[in-house]
DNA sequence: CTTGACCCTCCACCCTTTGGAAGGTCTATA
DNA sequence: TATAGACCTTCCAAAGGGTGGAGGGTCAAG
């Protein structure tokens, strides 16, 4: 199978197949006689599993740790368990930060009368040092 | 006021600040003779105003848009409050889709044994295809 | 005269992709 | 047979928002 058609079964851009493949994220791919990349039928289930491990916000490298976990038969399922844990923590950390910062920008709008005047309470709010 | 100076009050680091003037954020600041930059005390007030910005979400494009209200006598307050909305909005979404990841995590969190064995639905999850 | 704290510019790297240039290869059709 | 067009290849650059370091200049105190 070429990468056009390994991209179009799994939905992982050509472009990003390859890049996968420099990162060493990816086995670089058998080529065939004219130097095109040659690709068996289970790469399309790779590619899949990493896209969805993408989806779900792991960065490359923990998407190796995981497809090195994918591809073993003698993983710990605790193993992998751990990194969905980890990354769990990580958006609990971004929402908490988000709905914080949420509040400071509802609070910077319930302030300013947003018309044609100047006096602004945002830029006011923004002028502030919270620094130290 | 030396670049080291503006970098303390301003809470900004000095590879910073020359970046933003690269970057256009920041006018050129003027230079002594011997090659130094030089920023009035203005620019402290300006810097914090864009480190607070930075702090709340705004790209670098977007804290241009600030500092020129900033700057702008006669801005009009309606023109700030609707870049605030407009990231409000962003905001808003990143918090809807981190929440949908986080549903998504827990689910496969609570599927899993985690423990010595190789069978896990989390990887198993991972491998199904949602394309299409 | 040296030390140390500043300052300067320029380059490279982080991460993940995407776009494009310049070129090779294969198949189908005129 | 020529050529179009759909593939494939590699390499370089851009994006955002900095950060780190090399290599060098400047200045005040000791």
């Amino acid at each position: 199978m070429k990468i056009g058609e390994l991209a179009n079964l799994s939905g992982v851009p050509v472009k990003s197949v390859r890049y996968y493949e420099e990162e060493g994220i990816l086995p670089a791919a058998r080529r065939l006689a004219n130097g095109y990349r040659d690709y068996p039928k289970t790469a399309v289930a790779e590619l899949i599993f990493l896209r969805q491990s993408r989806q779900f916000g792991f960065t490359l490298k923990e998407c190796r740790q995981l497809l090195q976990l994918w591809r073993d038969p003698n993983r710990r399922s605790a193993e992998v368990h751990q990194l969905v844990v980890q990354r769990q923590h990580q958006v609990e950390q971004q929402i908490t930060d988000l709905t914080a910062m949420h509040g400071l920008l509802s609070n910077l709008l319930s302030h300013c009368a947003a018309d044609d005047s100047p006096e602004c309470t945002i830029i006011d709010s923004l002028s502030e040092n919270n620094h130290e």
